[in-house]
DNA sequence: ATAGTTGCAAAAGTTTTGCATTGTA
DNA sequence: TACAATGCAAAACTTTTGCAACTAT
């Protein structure tokens, strides 16, 4: 039985809710179609306004203040991350497991790097009082 | 002899106007004013609003666009280098030479690492055409 | 029903830009 | 004098917040 276009969104939609309900978020109109975008394929890095523009062309109406709040809300969740390398706009990334960057500026692009990949020594005892709490390494790239 | 006061300040003018001078900058009041501040001492790090605040305080008038062109312009000129941490706010630091950071979220503090401290190992080459252009690590601490 | 939650218009920041003014040659 | 460079008011961003409207129980 093959399944129709109609089907694979409600799945999507479905499969959306459930997550949204297992992190302790209601699963609202808004979050559902956010959440159906962001996590329908691998990997992803958008900004809140990629992220407008995409819900906008599907032919949703969410508020740009809407997809902010809600990128902040899943990234407390644990749902997302966020990633700072540029100081014009933030970045969000649906991989939240531990990887770095590679980083294109003048694309705005993102690619993943296998935390395993990366070991980062010598790095000094903090000042006292003070306790390591993430080590970010973003490479910045361009064409070469 | 002992220098007055007046002097020590005419003294950092005077280095200031000549580090302009070499980096191709007019030494102009507000540039001098800026510069003055920023590199009177050792390393600093300052955000657009936290050097206005400085200047201000000196009793002296710059407004803050001309303090964030300042700050663009130095760092265009390799006088300074723009630190991205803090998705909210920009930071400048006095040090351009190779090193990373300890940063202090809560308290908007970032501390140098020198750069000879800390090895990166196991960077993946980069996606063909695109070619390594500088590593950034950041520590992130809070307090213990 | 209704108590807590949500979504968005409006506000608040931060940063950039256009242009009158200034300073230099 | 001319003319490029400068500094800042005003504009343009991105992001946050207060509260009317909604929604899950």
């Amino acid at each position: 039985m093959g399944k129709t276009l109609r089907d694979s969104s409600k799945d999507a939609a479905a499969a959306a809710t459930l997550r949204l309900r297992h992190a302790g978020l209601r699963p609202t109109r808004q979050r559902v179609e956010l959440a159906s975008l962001l996590f329908k394929n691998c990997d992803r890095h958008v900004t809140a306004e990629s992220l407008h523009d995409e819900v906008t062309d599907a032919g949703l109406k969410v508020s740009l203040a809407t997809v902010y709040n809600t990128l902040h809300q899943f990234t407390e969740a644990g749902l997302l991350r966020q990633v700072i390398v540029d100081s014009a706009r933030s970045y969000f990334d649906t991989n939240t497991g531990d990887h770095q960057h590679f980083f294109l500026e003048s694309e705005g692009m993102l690619i993943d790097i296998p935390g395993e990949s990366i070991a980062v020594a010598g790095v000094p005892a903090p000042p006292p009082g003070l306790s390591v709490d993430r080590v970010d390494v973003v490479i910045r790239v361009k064409r070469a």
